[in-house]
DNA sequence: ATCAGTGCAAAAGGTTTGCAACCGA
DNA sequence: TCGGTTGCAAACCTTTTGCACTGAT
């Protein structure tokens, strides 16, 4: 709560009751991934009255805040999640739709190398490993 | 024009006017990644009337069929490409929207391993590098 | 009183689908 | 011939936007 409104202030958003609704959300333990959807059903279930332009733009501005991160896995809609700072890639269960989250230094060192060896530098990357697990339930 | 006709009845596809003149699009020389807007303004400069819907199941036929591969780069439209069997990531200039081809079987080795060491096997993966030139023009 | 923030409805952008006409084996 | 294929328009789905209203300073 207190924790909450300290980080809008931080980034200079105004504390309003959708955006601290939606920020609780991602702080909360268990899932961390979300589309726009989820949230407002989330919101719905809770008898917010938050519409959803609204969680649209709440998550817009977050994600220009820097407190959330955007991704754009298969199947149309955007997936938002916390930035806590530590960069991770993504492994997705295909049967579940699970969302696993890695580290791979080696992985993003050799990104970084091939850039390089083209000419380039890295600026940012997406990858997304599409799983299925080793035996099934 | 022979070879197209083979290719679409090897996949099952009867040979049909507008399934050849796309297939001939992706097997130009040339631009290799294609959405179905850049395919149906070419047409429309070659006179042909095609409609985008033609465009989109033809493409959807052929994902299906193996004769192309999908891919979901960010913005919103999804590009197609030839699956020339090679299997390859991309890399994409983000200032002039090039997209370059490479193949890392480190990384694809390493992204196995990871998968494994989490108790799952890997069906598929994306991964896109997005890069800046070294020395821009 | 002011002005950012909000809900609603409409619009936008990409893709899919229903349907009658058409065409290729 | 006749079922698959196509063009067109309408529908769909996710996301964005216009606008009048609300609410906190």
């Amino acid at each position: 709560m207190e924790q909450e409104s300290r980080e809008l202030r931080r980034v200079g958003l105004k504390v309003t009751h959708p955006r601290m609704r939606i920020l609780q959300l991602f702080e909360e333990d268990g899932e961390r991934h979300f589309t726009a959807e989820d949230i407002y059903k989330r919101l719905l279930a809770d008898q917010e009255d938050i519409g959803l332009a609204t969680v649209y733009r709440v998550l817009t501005q977050f994600e220009a805040a820097g407190i959330l991160i955007k991704h754009n896995f298969e199947g149309g809609q955007a997936v938002y999640e916390l930035d806590r700072g530590r960069h991770h890639d993504h492994m997705i269960d295909v049967d579940t739709g699970k969302v696993i989250e890695f580290v791979s230094e080696e992985i993003e060192r050799l990104q970084r190398e091939i850039a390089a060896k083209h000419g380039y530098v890295l600026e940012d990357h997406s990858l997304v490993l599409y799983v299925r697990a080793k035996r099934p339930k």
